[in-house]
DNA sequence: ATAATAATAGTAATTATTATTATATCCCTA
DNA sequence: TAGGGATATAATAATAATTACTATTATTAT
């Protein structure tokens, strides 16, 4: 790696959201990771989720509540938000990258890309 | 309007967001309100655009760059950021719901909605 | 092992937003 | 159109989320 080196810390940020299915803040993160690394600072965990961000190792999501979480699996999907309880959960869903060719039709710029957060009530909420 | 009394600075600022492409931060909305009434304060700036955001007057924009922006027009569509100079601009494009049952088809919840961000480049940075 | 350098912990600072409160404005009613 | 109750305001303080700073520690190339 140029210019940087291995951080036992930021494994275990790592570890911890390729191993959990919520999307959780930095402050949730930074709560897990103490149990492990009872000193670790805040400082380091947003500096390391931000870091994996850029790396393309985690997904950084801006919820459209305006909270930040992170989804330790980096690969396209998409997500949907319970306008209840506020969870975040994965869908599973093909990608629909035709929607930027639609979206480029009356468009002088270019197109690269799309983010979706569907929203509504969630399994849990929905029955009652 | 229940328990609502016209107020002469939310009704400036939801004049000033009708009239403009732009998509105004809090704090735009803020410096430009200021021009007319000098001693508006930013307090009730932010009260009265979530003001109306829940009244459905203006909508709220979370875009994927975490920043917060305001749109005077309340109608649904689509927005697109550019990733280099970070403008945000509408889009003309039809609604596209059915990809609401796409994402309902394994998924034990209720989808009601979806906001969608585009992002590229914009016409004036795709040129360069 | 040593030295160079990146990463950390702890803390301070910054930014965006909301809460508080005394005063001003709106608007219903007489 | 004057009085009075309720809402809105300006000004300020408080909070929450995030970033910056700095002395120390950990990692890695030699």
């Amino acid at each position: 790696m140029a210019g940087s080196k291995f951080s036992r810390q930021r494994e275990a940020i790592k570890e911890y959201l390729s191993h959990t299915k919520e999307h959780p803040t930095a402050d949730t993160v930074y709560t897990n990771i103490r149990s492990i690394y009872p000193h670790v600072s805040l400082g380091t965990v947003y500096r390391n989720l931000n870091l994996l961000a850029e790396q393309g190792e985690v997904m950084k999501l801006n919820c459209s509540d305006g909270v930040v979480r992170f989804d330790g699996n980096p690969e396209p999907h998409y997500h949907f938000i319970c306008s209840k309880c506020g969870s975040v959960l994965d869908l599973n869903m093909d990608s629909i990258d035709h929607i930027n060719d639609m979206a480029g039709k009356d468009f002088k710029g270019r197109i690269e890309g799309h983010t979706i957060i569907f929203h509504g009530n969630c399994p849990e909420c929905n029955i009652s």
